[in-house]
DNA sequence: TACATATGATCAT
DNA sequence: TGATCCTATGTAA
């Protein structure tokens, strides 16, 4: 559900909210009394680093959000009614004027500076697809490409998704950035040449983007070429011919955890 | 009505 | 390597 770009789009969302003084918050009771010790509080801008949101608060503390599949936001007016059941409400900012509520994720947590800054799972993660923002690419390449190389005989396209070696990238565009790059998502990950990785980010960082701004949706190829409600290159294409080539697109599935993934046989050598 | 699948990730073993 | 959590959606029966 929720890619690098989606959880920017998040962020986007909340500006609204931004600024304002917050006049009540709902949290989950496992952090029992520390939610009315943010009424009052200004959400300052959110950050993102791959799936990861971060709301940090003016009192210091920061609330930290990850949407794995199923998480997702509703920012609107106040009052807004709400699009899902009570009992899935995660996390609720009210304002004034406005109101975020997060379905559904299974990570809600408040952050102490010190907690933040010793966060493991924060800590550990890859440099980020999405970093430095549309238009001005921070990206980390040298970073990422030592942490793919580390990675030896593993097939790469199950390298991509983890979070450790690269954060933000969720399986569509894994398969997706692998066809544009013509790279068998088979390959060893440390058998990929630098140019192929190049490659790889050259197409994946705007296609990311792409789907953040240009179509609020996962959508990678363009409108013409749109078959059967399919709006990709080959994710969830099994069996229908490339766009480029006409063969056949294949679903394989990769260890360690046999997700799928999709490929043009010919195309990506 | 049941089942398969899923744009994610962690934990136990 | 397998179990588990979270829930929505599409397809088969």
């Amino acid at each position: 559900m929720a890619e690098g770009h989606a959880v920017i789009r998040w962020a986007r969302r909340l500006a609204p909210l931004v600024g304002e003084p917050l006049v009540h918050v709902q949290m989950p009771k496992r952090w029992g009394e520390r939610p009315q010790t943010l009424v009052g509080q200004r959400l300052l801008p959110p950050r993102t680093h791959g799936k990861h949101l971060l709301l940090p608060l003016s009192g210091g503390e920061t609330l930290h959000c990850h949407g794995a599949q199923y998480g997702s936001w509703q920012v609107g007016e106040r009052p807004m009614e709400l699009r899902k059941e009570p009992k899935h409400v995660r996390l609720r900012l009210d304002t004034a004027d406005h109101e975020a509520v997060f379905y559904h994720g299974p990570t809600v947590e408040l952050l102490t500076p010190d907690e933040l800054a010793a966060h493991e799972r924060l800590n550990r993660l890859g440099p980020d697809i999405m970093a430095g923002g549309e238009g001005s690419p921070d990206f980390d390449r040298a970073e990422a490409v030592h942490r793919i190389r580390q990675r030896g005989e593993d097939p790469i396209k199950p390298v991509l998704l983890d979070q450790r070696v690269v954060a933000g990238i969720g399986n569509i565009y894994a398969s997706e950035g692998l066809f544009l790059a013509r790279v068998d998502p088979r390959r060893p990950a440390a058998s990929v040449t630098e140019a192929e990785l190049d490659a790889l980010w050259d197409a994946t960082i705007p296609m990311m983007w792409d789907g953040t701004t240009r179509y609020g949706r996962t959508e990678t190829t363009p409108r013409e070429m749109w078959d059967e409600g399919h709006t990709r290159w080959v994710y969830q294409r099994k069996n229908k011919p490339c766009h480029v080539c006409g063969t056949p697109i294949e679903l394989v599935r990769l260890p360690p955890y046999e997700r799928a993934t999709y490929l043009c046989p010919a195309c990506q050598r």
